[in-house]
DNA sequence: GCCAGTAGCTAAGCCACAGAGAGTT
DNA sequence: TGAACTCTCTGTGGCTTAGCTACTG
């Protein structure tokens, strides 16, 4: 018996969601992400059959169970065929989580969750993805984007055993090898956790970019470690809250490294917003502009897109966090991508770039960081404080500014 | 290229006070 | 040992201000 649905605490819950850290049956899944536009885009995946508690990103073929990175990197990494596994957002339909995840319904570890069968069936689209990388006319949830997620997760999965292995369909290895041509590697951080054995980018010897970024010397220098665990998640916001996309590629060194899946992990957990302060010292704001850039230039930056893509709907109004709370890597999240070619600007990439910036410059304005609030009370209390230049007063002196009167003004 | 002025942006700090938590009786 | 009480500290939102960067002449 796995873990009970935290929310109606009565069937097995089969979904991790990443924002809500919770873990749900499918039905209360749609419950609970259903309720609006917010939540919709919460990013979620399988729950880890193994220690239920942390969200699968592989599926072993072979033994037909979900995996998180650890779970899987203990059960030998690379020994086992494997899937990549997507997040999704919304509220896809069955025949989508299915797509995705073709062994959930023929597989279903609960198969006497009837309520999740019928969550499954009643479950409705609501594809959030921006136009840039949205679906072909022909629907509004693309599969294929779907089947890429998998394919370029795989080619670094696969890139360990050298087997192509995963693929579910024969055309994916064609797909796989176009995503190849175009990516010409997809490099994922993990390849220094669970799926060590690959070294830096080695394909891209002619890549001025890659010769700039070698993962060998990187090095990852976590000082406190316990506070990468322990921090609390606040702290861990503001430090990434802090840090916009001009700031994630300062100009520090890049410390990112490790040899454990817990390493890893450290990277892609709750603490890998701190991580993300740190970049490649290739890495600038460039670069970051050049990441924004490439929303609008799908075809150009497919690879690069592919290889974001493949954790979550991406779009083009997700912010970093969007990122990493899909699993997207600490790379992969630092700006240009040690993979990714500097291909010459044409003009109308250009102009797609500049776009970009200034949508991007325009989002910077007007964005908003959530606020995590403990204390309600306090909250609702300063809610209703009357102030004098934003600054609280005693009860009964002289204010100008009244909450529940705005209009009264000295 | 250097410098001064300007504009825009961000983080820090301020305020009163309810409530949490520690310490004392 | 547990209850009652006192005291200290925290956190809350709107606004201002200092400091920084980017841009322009």
């Amino acid at each position: 018996m796995g873990r009970i649905c935290e929310f109606c605490r009565e069937q097995r819950s089969i979904v991790y969601c990443r924002s809500d850290a919770a873990c749900l049956c499918l039905s209360c899944d749609r419950n609970v992400h259903s309720a609006n536009a917010l939540s919709q885009r919460h990013s979620r995946t399988l729950l880890c059959e193994r220690c239920n508690s942390q969200p699968a990103v592989v599926r072993r073929i072979d033994e037909k169970v979900s995996l998180c990175k650890n779970c899987d990197c203990i059960a030998h990494a690379g020994s086992d065929k494997r899937q990549a596994l997507s997040c999704y957002t919304g509220c896809p339909s069955a025949a989508e989580l299915s797509t995705i995840w073709s062994f959930l319904l023929d597989n279903n570890p609960s198969g006497d969750d009837s309520t999740c069968k019928k969550g499954i069936g009643s479950l409705s689209i609501t594809d959030n993805r921006p136009a840039d990388i949205q679906a072909p006319p022909q629907g509004k949830f693309n599969s294929h984007n779907t089947s890429a997620t998998v394919e370029v997760s795989e080619i670094h999965i696969s890139d360990k055993s050298n087997v192509l292995m995963g693929s579910s369909t024969p055309a994916l290895g064609n797909r796989l090898n176009k995503v190849e041509q175009i990516a010409g590697s997809v490099n994922f951080p993990s390849s220094k956790g669970c799926y060590s054995g690959v070294k830096g980018s080695t394909i891209y010897e002619d890549d001025p970019f890659s010769q700039d970024f070698n993962m060998d010397e990187v090095n990852l220098s976590f000082e406190n470690y316990e506070e990468l665990f322990s921090g609390s998640l606040d702290n861990t916001n503001q430090l990434f809250e802090n840090n916009d996309i001009d700031g994630l590629f300062g100009t520090k060194d890049m410390s990112v490294s490790g040899s454990s899946c817990q390493d890893a992990d450290a990277v892609e957990g709750s603490s890998m917003r701190r991580v993300m302060t740190m970049q490649p010292a290739c890495s600038n704001a460039e670069s970051a502009d050049s990441l924004m850039s490439c929303k609008t230039q799908p075809t150009i930056c497919f690879a690069r897109q592919a290889s974001i893509l493949s954790f979550s709907n991406l779009g083009g109004e997700n912010n970093a966090e969007d990122y990493q709370e899909c699993g997207a890597s600490t790379m992969l999240l630092m700006g240009e991508p040690p993979w990714s070619h500097p291909y010459p600007e044409s003009s109308l990439a250009s102009s797609s770039r500049s776009n970009a910036v200034l949508r991007y410059k325009e989002k910077k304005k007007t964005r908003k960081f959530d606020k995590h609030v403990r204390y309600e009370s306090r909250k609702a209390r300063a809610d209703v404080r009357r102030r004098v230049k934003g600054r609280f007063v005693k009860a009964g002196d002289a204010y100008d500014y009244d909450p529940l009167n705005e209009t009264r003004s000295f």
